[in-house]
DNA sequence: TATTGTTATACTCTATAACTATA
DNA sequence: TATAGTTATAGAGTATAACAATA
């Protein structure tokens, strides 16, 4: 490699880098913005997404999914609750375990929210559907998961 | 274009924003994780980050940088000064203004940070050379800032 | 009067530890 | 005893409003 190739590098990583928290700034932007026409707060609005409607996810389960502790989600699904999106359904084979559910009105939030994120949030508009396909394989290559 | 397509780019957009979800997750893991090692806190790696060694920067700069508060600033430039990582100048033509001029000891902390974060926190060493400039195209036209 | 930066204060989000109810 | 979820509490990060210094 040739002392040239070698800045010319560290340039793109730099720029890559600047791009991404770049990036992560205005999809935080425009998702706080998004979720309230939802009444949500961003911790809510990261729950009900999260949440899959075809199956009854124990509290537990979706702590790990959001990476916080169990304490968190318990305000959480207070406030979804609250909202009429989820419900909690104690195992008919464990009482311990609450299982959340989201309802018919969860439903169609959710899928707002993905509408609006789709839409205003992420990236996604800018690019052609071509250029979204190789977007996706290399985010896919980068975070190491295979789509 | 067919039911076929439309329902493919429906799950393109779908994998992109998962992708683009998890990506923001781990970076933020590993962003808290590389910046212990420095002592310093999100905000002011965030901030240290945003500060150029060639020009000092108003306060009211900066937080317009960092897309917060004023008074928000005034804690994290406390942290960085008590770190003796950056130093409060107050200008010359208007002594209301204080700029703010990264130290020695600053500069290379900023310099070790953004190793971090190229080697650790962006996922950039899971990309090979091509990928990286192909990915900062996409994401520059993404986000709408010409490279 | 207007503006820069600071202080006092309150709110949100989060984790830790102690608690309960089940197992 | 061990585990699922909750409650009480404390800490970090942020913004709003009132303030001091300077323009």
């Amino acid at each position: 490699m040739t002392a040239a190739e070698g800045t010319a590098d560290h340039d793109v990583d730099r720029q890559v880098v600047d791009l991404l928290f770049a990036l992560i700034g205005t999809m935080r932007r425009h998702f706080v913005a998004s979720i309230a026409e939802l009444g949500l707060t961003p911790p809510q609005a990261h729950a009900l997404r999260r949440l899959d409607s075809t199956r009854a996810l124990p509290m537990r389960e979706l702590a790990a999914d959001l990476m916080c502790d169990p304490s968190t989600v318990t305000g959480i699904v207070d406030g979804l609750e609250e909202r009429g999106l989820v419900e909690r359904r104690p195992a008919l084979d464990d009482r311990r375990i609450k299982a959340i559910i989201v309802t018919e009105s969860g439903i169609a939030a959710r899928e707002r929210l993905h509408e609006l994120i789709v839409t205003k949030v992420s990236p996604l508009s800018g690019l052609t559907a071509d250029e979204r396909v190789i977007l996706r394989d290399l985010l896919a290559k980068a975070v190491g998961q295979p789509v």
